[in-house]
DNA sequence: AATGAATGAGCATTCATTCAT
DNA sequence: GATGAATGAATGCTCATTCAT
């Protein structure tokens, strides 16, 4: 009775998903997750071995994709195609991510809290870290501005990260997203590097 | 109080603040913290009504001076001076309550969650939207980017506030801190402003 | 609903009317309520949300009922049918109650301190002072007792409360209890009236 | 340093009979207590070895009293002087006791849940009780009541003390209890005897 | 002798997890 | 397979009692 059984499953990871997007991982009851997905508590223990693996189930597929992206983002060092492009390509990537699991990305990167996936918000970070500091250390040795340490690539890229999932996190409207997400990061990286052009 | 009781009161205000730093508000147990400080569960209550003022009394002083730094900054419109002397004013006085209380800033901000402070970080950088609004309207209507939606300022905001933050996050070497903090400030506000002067 | 249900939830009620009835509400403790009706602590908490429930689950009926013959008793001013009949019908209802809860009975009016039937008994000797003042001034105005303060009519309703509910608490057997309450309600009544006639 | 000890020790014994009249044996708490005394909680357990013995400490006395009182009660057999001639001397001699033990008393009787004496009244009571029956069978025996059981002096043991308390628990004014406990022992007593004279 | 800080068992309640049906 | 009753460890907090000073 395999179809009944992925449909249970599904039942219970949507049911998970709407509780964790509300409460996070800590605040969210098991109890409440099986009567919401009409569900009876044991069945969930069925299909999850306990909480931890419930949220791991829901959120690898995006966190895979989100890692798959960040090596995307952190190898494509075709730099001749110009910074337009990467953003205009990262946008579109990460608006497809988004569309997709919007309320996986969301819980992820801000409700994950206690659970292990606490820290991949800074795992995310550092790669993004990685990434600009590979490519901005030639624009950034022309400014006046004195990085004076590598940290610094850290703030940027943890700006460019929060300023993503803010935008993630209070619009619901792909279009005005969208908008959103290009202005900001034309704001981060078109001007930064077109002022030191 | 006739023995050791500071040294035991500290000992608790200690044991609790490596808890909240590592667990949050929520997720730290009375019990976990008097055994860390070595204490009876019943004598922590001798020296905080309960766990709220516990953790009231290890916040409020930051949160204190906190305030009035955001009170400072809101109200201070001699832009005459320059952002340069701003910039410089803030990080001095920011400076200052990091360098006496560091981990209650971070637990302030970053992990007050379920506390009477759960809105504090979200507070703070409301206040800073609204300054910025107020600055950088003029700057940004010369500007190429096509801003579209009040909610830029609050990324920018929030940009403003979480990168301050993770510095403070990351770095104990107040030196250090202090020159990346000057620098993110000047990125933040006297760069932006330059460049479209 | 599947199995024993029922049967659990009617051993932690018994379990909680021994607690109850040796202990007090106050001094009944939900843990011994639990291990007495051979059930874990979280169990009793499946089928009472909290102590305040449980108590007021075995009690509810009883006030109910309790609440109905006083209001019966308070209004029935059909004098002419003689106080004969007037305690004959009282002991009736009553004895009636009684046969089914007499556990309870005893500890709604002398063991609820600290739950919110605590005032019951205080209220049920108001209600029947009240009765008393009204038909029996009329009596005393033509005895040799000098009554000099209405307090003493509360004496006589305490009196006539504390002696229903003594013979409740010291006899099992509804036979027996229905002579006594019988003979003390015309002691009480009966002869009082009798002898001024 | 014995005179010293005695002052205090009086002094923890008097805040524990405030504290003990307004919140009964359970409700009480010894550090309520101490403070209420000026004295160290663990000075408290210097002069009584714990609670339950600070509490016999101050109820003893009047239990005594109290249990030669019924004693006296119980053996009086000089019926020749009648029954007004008792009740003056019962009310005398328990005035007497009120007179200079009136907290205590008010305790013992209707406060000591939870205590040894929490069964004092009805151990009174039934002391009381055999008296009555002594007394009264001779009387009774003439009545039109059928008594049927000696249960029923249980009653009349039990109205008698319940209320000869309750006026002690409302009045404070000696003399009007003086006149409402007179006239209830006449209640009691000399009408009952009376009308079957 | 006196102090009051310290102890820890106890309380009501919650919730992830297990297991008899 | 599915159910939901049952479990019990954990939580914040209280208070009689002990003990180092």
């Amino acid at each position: 009775m395999q179809y009944l059984k992925e449909e249970i499953r599904n039942r219970i990871m949507s049911a998970a998903l709407d509780e964790f997007m509300s409460k996070g991982y800590e605040g969210s009851s098991m109890r409440d997750i099986a009567s919401e997905a009409g569900v009876a508590i044991g069945n969930v223990y069925r299909y999850f071995k306990n909480k931890d693996e419930l949220f791991n189930s829901i959120m690898e597929p995006v966190y895979r994709e989100l890692a798959t992206l960040i090596g995307t983002l952190y190898s494509s060092r075709d730099f001749t195609t110009g910074i337009q492009k990467i953003v205009t390509d990262i946008t579109g990537k990460t608006m497809d991510i988004f569309a997709r699991h919007s309320s996986e990305l969301i819980i992820l990167i801000n409700k994950s809290s206690g659970s292990r996936f606490q820290n991949i918000k800074s795992d995310l970070i550092s790669l993004v870290e990685a990434r600009i500091k590979t490519e901005m250390v030639p624009v950034f040795t022309k400014s006046k501005i004195m990085i004076g340490d590598d940290f610094f690539y850290r703030i940027m890229a943890e700006t460019f990260i929060n300023g993503i999932f803010l935008i993630f996190d209070k619009y619901r409207d792909i279009e005005k997203i969208t908008m959103l997400l290009n202005n900001f990061l034309l704001f981060c990286f078109e001007d930064i590097a077109g002022r030191f052009a």
